[in-house]
DNA sequence: CGCCTTTGACCCGCGC
DNA sequence: GCGCGGGTCAAAGGCG
C-alpha cells in the first residue's frame, strides 16, 4: 500500500521547524507531507513548533475502533464536519538522550481530526508505552512507539477534553522503512477508498 | 508463545 | 529543594 501517503491529501500543510537534518533527503514513504524545510536551526535549538493546518475533508483516516481497549478492528473514521483546525505548539524538552548525546528534539507535527475513535491506523504497527493523564483535559494522553526494527518514530495520541470529538495525533520522527501492516487484505483497501472517494 | 496494554514508578526540566 | 507536568520504563498480565 504505497499510497498511504494519501491518508493526508496534498490540501493539508506542514510547517515544522526542528533541528533534525536528514529530512528532505530521502523520501520516506509514510511521510509525505514533510516539505523539506529542513533543519532551521542547528542542533542545539531545543525549541521547535509545528503547525498543521487540515482541510475540512481532512477526518481522512482508517481507524481502529476499541471496543476492546486492544485488539485492531476495522472501521472507518467517521466522516464529519471538521472544520479546519490550526495547531501549533512548542516542545521543548530534550528528549532524545542516552549518556552525553545531544538533546536533539526530533520534529513533531501534530494534525487533529474528528473521529469517534481514538486510534487512527495509518499502516504502522504501534506499540503503546505509556498513558499519561493530561493536565486541563479530562482525556489522557497515549504514548505509542513504531514496533518496526530501529524505527523510532513515535506518536501520541490525546482527544480533547473542550471538543470531545477531535482527536490530535502527534508524530515525532520519520519512518524510513515501508509500512509494515501485517495484513492489509481487501476489506482494508476497500476502507480506505471508501474514505478517499467522498464524491 | 509472541505481541501487545496496562500501570505505577521513575526521570528530567522548569518555576517558585 | 520541592513539587508539578510531561515523557518513558518495565514488570506483569491479556489475548489470539
Amino acid at each position: 500500500m504505497e499510497n498511504y501517503q494519501l491518508l493526508f491529501p496534498c490540501s493539508s500543510t506542514i510547517a515544522e521547524s526542528s533541528s533534525s537534518p536528514s529530512f528532505s533527503s530521502h523520501n520516506n514513504m509514510g511521510t509525505p507531507f514533510i516539505n523539506g524545510n529542513s533543519s532551521l536551526h542547528g542542533v542545539g535549538n531545543e525549541m521547535n513548533e509545528f503547525h498543521v493546518r487540515t482541510t475540512p475533508s481532512d477526518d481522512i483516516h482508517r481507524a481502529v475502533s476499541h471496543d476492546r481497549h486492544h485488539h485492531h478492528h476495522l472501521g472507518i473514521a467517521n466522516s464529519g464536519d471538521g472544520p479546519a483546525e490550526m495547531m501549533s505548539e512548542q516542545a521543548a524538552k530534550p528528549s532524545e538522550k542516552k549518556k552525553g548525546e545531544k538533546k536533539i528534539r526530533k520534529p513533531r507535527f501534530a494534525f487533529q481530526t474528528r473521529s469517534q475513535v481514538d486510534i487512527l491506523d495509518d499502516g504502522y504497527r504501534w506499540r503503546k508505552y505509556g498513558q499519561k493523564a493530561v493536565k486541563n483535559n479530562k482525556f489522557p494522553r497515549s504514548y505509542y512507539r513504531c514496533t518496526h526494527q530501529g524505527c523510532n518514530v513515535k506518536k501520541q495520541v490525546q482527544r480533547l477534553s473542550k471538543d470531545e470529538g477531535t482527536v490530535v495525533t502527534t508524530y515525532e520522527g520519520v519512518h524510513s522503512h515501508p509500512i509494515d501492516k501485517p495484513s492489509d487484505n481487501f476489506e482494508h483497501i476497500l476502507n480506505q477508498m471508501h474514505i478517499y472517494t467522498p464524491f
